[in-house]
DNA sequence: GCGCTCTATAAGGTGAAGTTAGAGCGCCCC
DNA sequence: GGGGCGCTCTAACTTCACCTTATAGAGCGC
């Protein structure tokens, strides 16, 4: 059984021409080059050189398998640099499931600039409710995810990242447009966006409408926040949307008012509790906690 | 620098599961894995496992390596039964130059029969003239060499293989064909086929005419025997041939006389003396010799 | 609590691969 | 023809990657 060591003397020799040159090549003395070669004769049973006056001169059968060891070492130098790249997280596939909310804006864009000095990463980025993402991670098609809501699944762990806010989108020529903050429970006075009290999100805006004694009323029901500010822009109405979901994106269709009272939002990240997160996965989530913190900031 | 015998183990544990079943399969200790798992973590900097109440589960990491690792594995297989099969002689590619007389006839044959149980093996045969041959050889674009008359080139090396004589043959319509014998000297009362006498069978012929104090006369002059004995079968008129280029031929075209005197030729194997011969070429060298005694007495 | 299965640690053995030192051979050149 | 040079080979010793056995300890099912 013939091994890769065995296989870069034979190589270096047949392409030098001498033990010595080998030897200095290969940073070792010029013996153990001698030997190897007597001892990669003896395990393969194969003469690989002609000793002449003191010479050595490859057989055919010793060139042939140089030639054809030069694919092995094609491969392992691959993996070596798959190695080195995984290390610093240039290589694999980081695999991203998130609410549309942040798969629309901040996040893709992180993720775009995270891969443009990774050359050779592969990214994917699956949107989808909090069922969806969650089923995806405690499956192990992703190993990320983000959401504005958490998920109580048992192999899903979820930890915060960021705060946010819930604030208002209003079309340009609604009458609320003029206003510098936008009461939750006015909302009830005009045709609006919202979410199905079924929804985290809608049990949350539900509960300042019930501290106020009033039944939420809604024109249009939607179960991301994405949709509801695409609503918004069409003209539909105001509707409460996270903040996180303008990030990165200068919607000019609409204008952003700030809530009375203030709807405080958290962003959590998804990790399976089963499957190891990868050194990319953790890399990435550092990278877009900072990320988000530039872009909230700036 | 994670070597070949880390990515096997990587691989194994991958694939079963267990550090103890790895163990079993790859016929060494569980502690044996457990360290060399370690190790290589520490080795490439990277997390390969994720140590969960006492299992291993991998990381996408690892897996990512493993997976590439099939590469690599493929191509160490891939040289090792390349050189179980130049052991055997089953690959490499042998590379002859011979005389048409041989080359069409016996030599032929004889390398198909050689490689019939040699699966992978490529064979290349060049005709051509003593010089010609001679040159292939010390150049090394051919490692084995067959003719009838013999080289003096000092980087080409020839030993006898076999003994043989020359024939005549004669077409069946000619005077010739009812004898028993023909004399060498008789072939100048007819128009005959012949060599020049710048070659050595031209030379070798010549001497016996000489003997004799007569000069050789012929109608047609061809360079190679096995000209000589196409132009004979097309009835131009009787030839004197190497008895090699008959066997394995049954021409029913000729008749072949037997010659008075006797004129022994030689047929010789050429080889390199600067480059190495092949296992190979030793091999069907030998393989040869016995094919042919076996051809001349059956 | 017991037995089973798994991983990890400790301490020691072995052989492949490397070292230095030196001999021997062929070639070239004065 | 003798000395320098470049090459290969042998011998004896060292080193370390990889292995061993023995043992500990955690998690899980009955």
């Amino acid at each position: 059984m013939i091994n890769a060591r065995q296989l870069e003397v034979l190589s270096t020799v047949i392409e030098v021409g001498t033990t010595a040159r080998a030897a200095e090549l290969l940073n070792v003395s010029q013996p153990a080059i001698s030997n190897m070669l007597r001892h990669t004769e003896s395990i393969t049973g194969l003469t690989l050189f002609k000793r002449d006056r003191g010479r050595l001169i490859p057989t055919p059968e010793a060139v042939h398998i140089a030639n054809e060891a030069k694919h092995l070492f094609f491969q392992q130098q691959r993996i070596r640099t798959i190695v080195d790249q995984l290390r610093e997280g240039s290589a694999g596939t980081l695999h991203i499931a998130a609410s549309p909310s942040l798969g629309l804006g901040v996040l893709s864009k992180a993720m775009a600039s995270f891969a443009k000095h990774r050359p050779g990463l592969r990214t994917s980025l699956e949107l989808g409710s909090i069922d969806e993402i969650t089923d995806l991670i405690s499956s192990g098609r992703a190993e990320l995810g983000f959401s504005i809501t958490t998920s109580r699944h048992p192999s899903v762990s979820a930890t915060p990242i960021a705060e946010g806010r819930f604030v208002c989108v209003v079309p340009l020529d609604h009458p609320f447009a003029t206003l510098s903050k936008v009461r939750i429970v006015d909302l009830n006075s005009v045709p609006s966006i919202s979410y199905s009290s079924m929804t985290q999100l809608g049990q949350l805006i539900d509960r300042v409408f019930s501290k106020e004694g009033l039944e939420r009323r809604y024109a249009c029901e939607v179960r991301h926040t994405a949709t509801a500010l695409e609503m918004a822009a069409g003209g539909v109405g105001p509707a409460l949307i996270d903040n996180f979901a303008m990030i990165g994106r200068d919607d000019t269709r609409v204008v952003v008012k700030e809530t009375e009272p203030t709807l405080p939002i958290r962003i959590s990240s998804l990790t399976p509790k089963v499957f190891p997160t990868s050194q990319l996965a953790s890399t990435f989530l550092s990278f877009f906690q900072s990320y988000f913190e530039e872009s909230e900031t700036g």
